[in-house]
DNA sequence: TTAATTAAAGTAAACGATAAAGTTCATTAC
DNA sequence: GTAATGAACTTTATCGTTTACTTTAATTAA
């Protein structure tokens, strides 16, 4: 039924050579003679041998496999940090086990446990919004598994990082807005507890003090990281009946929640209310108006992360490592000094 | 330096008995009294026991891990249906190896071939726009490996396909341009060869045939699926000096590079030009006017996809199946009877 | 000439499991 | 009372590689 597969042994006895003069022919040991070895590559082409790397692994006890866990895929942030992690891995000649948590600490624990399991040589996390027991992070340092977290990251010592500059990040959005004139300063915050919530929020809070501008507790709604909660978060701060002039939002979709939310209202952006975001996308280029935000290098940070678990792969007493990558502002129709339209030229994908 | 991870032997020695009990315990066989299963349980969880996939797999020459080939993952259609895919095979007990080909024909070669040295039981492939050569996939039919094609097929036999209804969802989307009374009706087509390109331009022409409309062959630009492609794909109508009334764009990228040519050139939707696309996406929903289209169901066409294979690989004498989702319309403020406006109702992420 | 070196292999063991085929002892059947 | 059955294990073989040693014969050095 299933044909089976050609393995080294078939090609040795086809070729009266040892099963080690093969697998070291294949991987072109020196001690192969240069005819023999060409001998047992064509044989090898000839006969679709396909090496199994299952036993390859088991025996040398290295997989050149790197598991990486996001909590989810159809969003532009990781979409775009997955691909340049595929990307950068790719070029170190890694590949790539992916898992997606669905934001659920139960299916990433379990992800984890299963990369263990394949004997991944290294892990990059980017962990869900809720996941706070450090327990299986302990396991995985046990099994002396490299794992670096990647733009949300948990505080454990132990573990290397890298993030963007969440707090600059931030301090750039409020500091524009009130260069542009703005006093009156609210922010759509995530949750407390995980670091893209509480630096995003620490650098609003900075920026207003470094410019001596108060903050007012009621323009600042704690919530999730998705649409809904933009939206329900801006309706909380409407029915205080006294907003902001404008906005910083935690995340893109909590902005576009914050959007639909001002089109319910009968409101306008940027007349009545303003806003900018933390995290860039398509939709922040096509929207209307096309919306100013806070750009995380996606490509950087999953180049940085991958080189990060590889240098601890190869280096397993290297201390943990920091690395913070700067974010640039991108300056749409908001929260513009002057009015400008969308601009094309960054047109991409 | 590195540590040594606990084996099955390990459990083994402590508790007496043999590995091979040991391996039978903790996978529930009935062979295992409830008392020594018990014992054996416990001491696997506080010795922190992981089972090592590769030595089972090896063993027991099955992975549970299904390989997915895409043509990339920042996009929308694409990150819906990578996501639907690993919800099904997570539902079904398998993994899924994930590998990105770049829309480059070499790269998915590679990735094919690294899939078939993991021994995944089963392939899913969404081919790139460039796949032309058939031999690595008769390679994986020579190891008896299931392939089934997703969405972006080949059209060789011996592989089972899941695709959503092209040539339908076109003639949808053209017949209800012209019971919105279009008659004027072009097409942003994309490439030849490849099925989505060549299906929706199938349906297209269907369309204009049934309702006895003329085509305008200048009315119809062959070019790739990006946004660039619909830009220059519009400049390019627009330089005949007769644009139509109406674009049916053949993806949504492509239906956006051509809102930037249409904003460009100063002229406004639907006013001047109506238009309509192939697959939605977030942007559809936010961009002004928003986009009408026709919806690929990716969660469909993920979980029949892992359905297929998944039967293939229980029962490898099955014939091929090629199995067709249907399309739905999407109507928002392009190509409308009267003019509504963004229904909130449908907010989602 | 002889010992030391080297190139090009080969041999044996190990990697960590599972599958298949025993073994043992206590029950049950008749 | 003896054979058949079944529960609960054990033994042995195997999966397809790689690693770490050997071996062999030829080459080089002194």
């Amino acid at each position: 039924m299933k044909p089976k597969s050609i393995t080294l042994d078939d090609i040795a006895k086809r070729l009266n050579v040892s099963r080690v003069t093969v697998s070291k022919a294949l991987r072109g040991h020196p001690d192969i003679s240069a005819k023999t070895a060409e001998q047992i590559k064509n044989l090898a082409k000839e006969l679709g041998y396909t090496p199994n790397y299952m036993a390859r692994n088991l025996s040398s006890k290295k997989s050149n496999t790197l598991g990486l866990v996001v909590p989810k895929i159809a969003h532009f942030f990781f979409g775009s940090l997955i691909e340049a992690v595929y990307d950068a891995a790719f070029n170190y000649n890694y590949e790539i086990i992916l898992t997606v948590s669905q934001e659920n600490e139960e299916r990433e624990k379990k992800h984890i446990q299963t990369l263990l399991s394949m004997r991944v040589d290294g892990i990059i996390i980017s962990i869900s919004e809720f996941t706070h027991d450090v327990e299986i992070f302990n396991s995985v340092k046990k099994m002396g598994i490299p794992l670096v977290f990647v733009d949300r990251v948990l505080d454990i010592p132990g573990f290397s990082s890298v993030t963007v500059d969440d707090r600059g990040g931030a301090f750039k959005v409020v500091e524009h807005a009130i260069k542009v004139g703005y006093k009156n300063i609210g922010h759509l915050a995530g949750f407390k507890g995980i670091n893209i919530g509480d630096k995003r929020r620490q650098g609003f809070e900075d920026a207003l003090k470094n410019y001596n501008i108060p903050l007012n507790p009621e323009w600042v709604i704690e919530g999730g990281f998705g649409e809904e909660d933009g939206y329900n978060g801006f309706m909380k701060m409407y029915k205080t009946g006294n907003l902001p002039e404008f906005i910083f939002a935690t995340t893109y979709p909590v902005a576009l929640g914050a959007y639909a939310a001002i089109e319910d209202l009968g409101l306008e952006i940027p007349k009545d209310i303003d806003i900018m975001c933390f995290g860039n996308s398509d939709v922040n280029r096509f929207i209307s108006p096309s919306l100013s935000c806070v750009n995380q290098p996606t490509d950087k940070l999953g180049k940085s992360a991958v080189e990060t678990v590889i240098k601890h792969i190869n280096n397993p007493n290297m201390e943990e490592q920091h690395i913070k990558i700067e974010t640039d502002l991108i300056l749409r129709e908001t929260c513009m000094p002057k009015k400008g339209s969308i601009d094309h030229a960054e047109m991409s994908i």
